[in-house]
RNA sequence: GGGCCUUUAGCUCAGUCGGUUAGAGCGCAGUCCUGAUAAGACUGAGGUCUCUGGUUCGAAUCCAGAAAGGCCCA
């Protein structure tokens, strides 16, 4: 059967829609799927994209990179597990996305309209781009079972996450603590660091007032110097003075007891300030400096408290460790006075938990001042309007330094524009920084690519790990499976939905888990009440749900475990899947999925939860923008692959740059990457499939074709290149690298094309059928058939279009797709390492010689008499490519030069990388005195390196003895040569253009202008013509004719050639040659001529 | 403010262990070849290797600092 007819005109797009109705018709995706060894499990984790949002160039980036690996290793015969979709479908964006549509503005709303039916809402929400979703993974090629994919919200994921929970719980790595957030007091609610960032105002005024915090000596070594003096603080919010805890100082910065004169009667004020900003906060020379410490010698030393704070209700605090100083790098000396008001509930939560300071509260979330500060005139208000009546009391009380207005920026709500104010919430927490030194030792067993990541980014975070805020005062999430007695306090943690049944005492097993259905399950507590082992009252508490629900990053952190039910079923699968083999995602997720992932897996497991993988670096625009819509310069997935097709776009995503690094991407590159690789490689393919019809070659019937083939010393290059790439492009897969075999990839197709295929073309048009055009298809096939598995992973498409004609239709007993063929093996007998050298030097040879006819005016159908090649030492041997040499460069003769040969001039260099560890300094001297080698003394040299001889050379005033390997001697070319060099290598070219030569370049111009005329007259390829010429005035054309004549008529097909102006009614050409223009005449032969 | 990455031709990017003349593709200019023909090849122009300092016989490459850009975090 002959092969399909190749469209070199193709569209892409439109072939990638074929393959794709193909796969559909054969099932083919599902069966790919399946395919594998299922003892060499290969395990992937589909990190889950949010769909409630539209996907972006930047999802077909990792999906590509996610594609390539799961292809090739099915290749390679391993069983992939996990290739599954994911949905990622909780979480805030999703509730602010349902806000917006409904036209809410915070919690209050949702509250009111129900959280049942706004859950509701966030459960259709979130499969709005499903179809957008599910089209692109599927015309990109993305291979995973789509109608198999884990969804976040599901009951059995959640109840995995729970399973985790109490498994965390009940190892004490479930905490509740404080965290402070950017509270609005107006919505009661927290905002994200997103809607923070949407409402920051510049230019806000607000006080600026700097305290007096008076001494008070507890034992502290510095009491005595500090006797009486004050430490001075600045703040902008008096409103969280009454919170203060402490007071921080930087350690080794220096300070200052200064004083300054009181006022009329009043003792002189003595004042503790950072030394560098003591002047300007005491004044230049209003001050005078009574003693100096360095920070450090501050901590411990204690002040008087400027007002109580009040604990959290129910909480007790150890008062003892607050009002002190602590020591820390985040003081800063630029502004304020170097000494720092702490207050942990509203900012300075991490530096009071590192001080292990006491949590004091001065306002309550509604932002109104607590009701303890009754008695001192600012209970009960708003905290910005406490702020004149705090600092007025602080003044009467002489403790107020200075008071005055700052401009600075501050946040308000996005939505109602209430100032913002930090506070610090209860909060639940897991434990990561007790799992620290594992979380870096399984670290160490991840193979990062690139690898930097490994201990940069990803390693710092571990090492600067803080504990995971995990609990959300949100609606749409995974609800924390705690309860609390609201009596007796007492918590309790569900781990599955058959523990919560037997707790609340009634059948769960139907319940949507979600808020707030759950909310809905309470029981009587049985550790108080009556009865209760050391019960203290008669009525029992009632077990309440916290009303938290997950950060949406534990979901997909869990994913290991939740997309599979783990431990409730697939206990067989998880044991094999557990840990997955390969993931990859863009950079952004280091501290996203990558980080929760090996978070959990190290809690729960103690092992990395991932071998392998990729991080992707961000598409960025043409200019190096970020795509955003606010710029307007998204570049849209379904135009790309509509103008140029998915493989294009998946090639520019291996191909363009390493895509570890963020690379600029626009339309026309994605153009480029077609013209030049996909089209090159589709041209040579189109040819191949051309003339092995023309022919009636096909290869055999299920056999090798190149069994018993006559290779000619080009295909076993060419053959011998294939497999080293084989080789090659094996290796980097194997190492987790997509970019660099899709190089390789290019620079084999460039060279098949641009050089076997080109060198060999007239082995395939000749009209006998012999074993040198066998040897030649049996090559071409062999390298397009392997290609065809090799890009498979890479170009589904291209790659099965390949197959399907060149393999499939050839061969009954091959698999029915290239996605389930087996990859190319390293054919050892092919492998010629010394071809492949020899055959690089030949094509740089090749090039060189253009180089040397260009420099010299010398076109190629000049024939010359004679090139001169010199190759570097120890390269390989040119010789047995001399016919390609003459006929590529269109020379009579080739002859190689040597080191020593008469023709040739000397010149010595120093082998710098052996005598520059030997001679160091010398070099430069060496240098000199080998270049000025001439005469009896260079031959001398010469000669003694030839025979392996060290040889006496004088440097510098010493004599060194000059071993063979220190030095390099080229040989310049004879005059009379055009001569290009490159790395050792030369050229030359003899330039002499004799009568002879003069005339066959003559007669190879004629054929070309015969060939040009032919074909712009329209003429078929087999037409015969009668061809006239007209040579320019005083110019003979008799003697090309007489000598060439025959030559010229039979490489043009003419049945005539004479001279003689154009007939009437021929076709009439003109060609120029130096100066002077040829007319030529063509006819059909046997065509009459039309008056 | 901290961490990581990047900076080489007009554009997109290579550049191995520090070594003799820093490369490719695109674009531009020119030429050639052509029975793959709306392809192909070659050549040329185009470089302060971001800057400053250091190490070294020798630095795009190693070290330190600075600048610009990007990402993540605060």
């Amino acid at each position: 059967m002959a092969f399909r007819e190749v469209d070199t005109k193709l569209s892409f797009p439109t072939l990638e829609q074929e393959i794709g109705q193909w796969w559909k018709q054969h099932n083919v995706v599902k069966r790919t799927l399946d395919c594998g060894d299922r003892s060499r499990p290969f395990i992937f984790f589909e990190g889950p994209p949010t769909a409630n949002g539209r996907p972006g160039v930047h999802h077909v980036e990792s999906r590509a990179a996610k594609d390539v690996v799961l292809r090739y290793r099915r290749m390679r015969g391993q069983f992939v597990v996990g290739a599954r979709g994911g949905w990622d479908t909780h979480g805030l964006p999703v509730e602010l996305e349902v806000e917006k549509e409904l036209g809410f503005s915070g919690k209050t709303d949702i509250e009111r309209y129900g959280i049942a039916t706004f859950n509701e809402a966030c459960r259709r929400s979130v499969w709005r781009y499903t179809d957008d979703w599910e089209k692109l993974t599927e015309r990109i090629a993305f291979w995973v079972d789509l109608d198999d994919a884990y969804v976040t919200y599901n009951t059995t994921y959640i109840e995995s996450l729970w399973w985790i929970l109490r498994t965390l719980w009940d190892g004490g790595l479930l905490f509740r603590d404080y965290k402070v957030t950017m509270h609005c007091p107006r919505c009661g609610t927290s905002l994200s660091d997103h809607e923070v960032s949407l409402g920051f105002e510049d230019d806000v005024e607000d006080p600026s007032v700097w305290i007096r915090f008076r001494h008070r000596p507890s034992g502290h070594p510095r009491d005595e110097t500090l006797a009486g003096a004050s430490f001075l603080a600045w703040t902008t919010t008096p409103w969280t003075l009454p919170a203060n805890a402490a007071l921080a100082v930087k350690p080794g910065a220096t300070y200052v007891l200064a004083e300054r004169a009181g006022r009329e009667g009043e003792a002189p004020d003595r004042l503790i300030v950072a030394e560098a900003l003591a002047p300007a906060v005491l004044g230049e020379g209003q001050y005078r400096v009574r003693a100096t410490f360095d920070g450090d010698a501050l901590v411990g030393a204690r002040y008087e408290p400027l007002f109580q704070g009040v604990p959290a209700p129910g909480e007790t605090v150890d008062v003892d460790q607050a009002y002190r100083v602590v020591a820390d790098d985040f003081v800063s000396l630029d502004d304020g006075t170097g000494i720092v008001h702490i207050a942990p509930a509203y900012g300075d939560l991490e530096i009071g938990r590192k001080y292990g300071l006491p949590t004091l509260f001065s306002v309550d979330l509604a932002g109104k001042t607590l009701p303890e500060f009754d008695a001192l005139g600012f209970g009960g208000m708003f905290f910005k309007d406490a702020d004149p009546l705090i600092t007025r009391n602080l003044k009467e009380r002489g403790l107020l330094f200075r008071s005055g207005r700052v401009r600075h920026s501050y946040p308000f709500c996005w939505r109602c524009k209430t100032p913002l104010l930090y506070y610090a919430k209860p909060s639940w927490y897991i434990r990561t920084t007790a799992m620290k030194e594992q979380l870096l030792a399984n670290n160490e067993q991840i193979r990062w690519v690139p690898d930097h990541i490994k201990h940069g980014r990803f390693g710092n975070w571990l090492e600067n790990n803080v504990d995971w805020a995990l609990s959300r005062e949100r609606y749409w999430g995974t609800p924390l499976p705690i309860w609390v007695c609201d009596s007796c306090g007492q918590t309790v943690c569900a781990g599955s939905v058959a523990e919560l049944t037997s707790l609340a005492g009634r059948d769960l097993s139907q319940l949507d888990l979600h808020r707030p259905y759950v909310d809905e399950v309470t029981w009587t507590c049985a550790g108080c009440g009556s009865g209760a082992p050391g019960a203290t009252s008669g009525e029992p508490g009632t077990m309440r749900r916290i009303p938290d629900v997950a950060d949406c990053w534990f979901d997909s952190g869990a994913m290991p475990v939740a997309q599979w039910h783990y431990p409730f079923e697939n206990q067989d699968i998880f044991k094999v899947a557990g840990q997955a083999d390969f993931i990859s995602e863009a950079i952004d997720q280091t501290r996203g999925w990558f980080y929760t992932l090996h978070a959990l897996s190290t809690l729960l497991f103690n092992r990395p939860a991932f071998r392998n993988v990729i991080c992707l670096g961000h598409i960025l625009d043409a200019q190096g923008q970020k795509m955003s819509k606010s710029r307007g310069n998204v570049v849209e997935p379904a135009d790309l692959l509509e103008y140029y097709g998915a493989d294009a776009t998946r090639w520019f995503m291996y191909a363009s740059g390493p895509p570890y690094q963020p690379r600029r991407f626009s339309h026309d590159l994605v153009a480029d990457v077609l013209r030049q690789f996909m089209l090159t490689l589709w041209n040579t393919y189109a040819f191949f499939v051309t003339y092995a019809n023309l022919d009636g070659w096909r290869p055999p019937e299920g056999g090798d074709p190149l069994v018993g083939a006559a290779l000619q010393p080009i295909d076993r290059w060419v053959l011998a290149r294939l497999n080293a790439l084989v080789r090659d492009v094996t290796a980097l897969l194997d190492d987790y690298d997509i970019h660099g075999p899709a190089k390789e990839i290019e620079r084999f197709v460039e060279e098949l094309s641009n050089w076997y295929v080109r060198r060999s073309r007239r082995r395939f048009w000749k009209a006998e059928t012999d074993a040198d055009k066998q040897a030649a298809f049996a090559t071409l096939s062999t390298c397009l058939a392997t290609l065809a598995r090799l890009v498979a992973p890479f170009m589904p498409h291209l790659g099965e279009a390949l197959y399907q004609n060149l393999v499939a239709s050839q061969d009954v007993t091959a698999p029915e797709s290239v996605h389930m063929a087996a990859w190319p093996e390293v054919d050892q007998a092919l492998m010629d390492e010394d071809l492949l050298s020899t055959t690089a030097l030949l094509l740089e040879t090749v090039s060189l010689g253009r180089s040397a006819r260009k420099t010299a005016g010398l076109r190629i159908r000049q024939p010359l008499s004679e090139l001169l090649v010199r190759t570097p030492r120890g390269a390989g041997d040119l010789r047995r490519f001399e016919d390609e040499l003459r006929d590529e460069l269109n020379v009579k003769q080739v002859r190689f030069l040597d080191v020593g040969d008469g023709l040739v001039v000397q010149r010595f260099k120093p082998n710098l990388p052996v005598v520059g560890k030997k001679y160091g300094r010398l070099v430069p001297a060496l240098r000199k005195a080998l270049e000025g080698l001439t005469g009896a003394e260079a031959a001398a040299a010469a000669q003694a390196v030839r025979a392996g001889q060290p040889f006496p050379l004088e440097v510098d005033g010493q004599t060194l003895q000059l071993e063979p390997n220190e030095v390099l001697i080229e040989a310049s070319s004879p005059p009379g040569y055009a001569v290009a060099e490159s790395d050792g290598l030369l050229v030359a070219l003899n330039t002499t253009l004799t009568p002879e030569l003069r005339l066959e370049g003559q007669a190879r111009d004629l054929v070309r202008f015969i060939q040009d005329a032919r074909r712009a007259a329209g003429f078929a390829i087999t037409d015969r013509i009668d061809v006239t010429l007209q040579p320019p005035a005083g110019k003979d054309l008799t003697p090309v004719l007489d000598a060439y004549g025959d030559y010229i008529q039979a490489e043009t097909l003419a049945k005539s050639l004479i001279i003689a102006p154009p007939e009437p009614g021929a076709h009439v050409a003109q060609a120029e040659r130096d100066g002077a223009t040829v007319t030529l005449g063509l006819r059909r032969a046997g065509v009459p001529v039309l008056t």
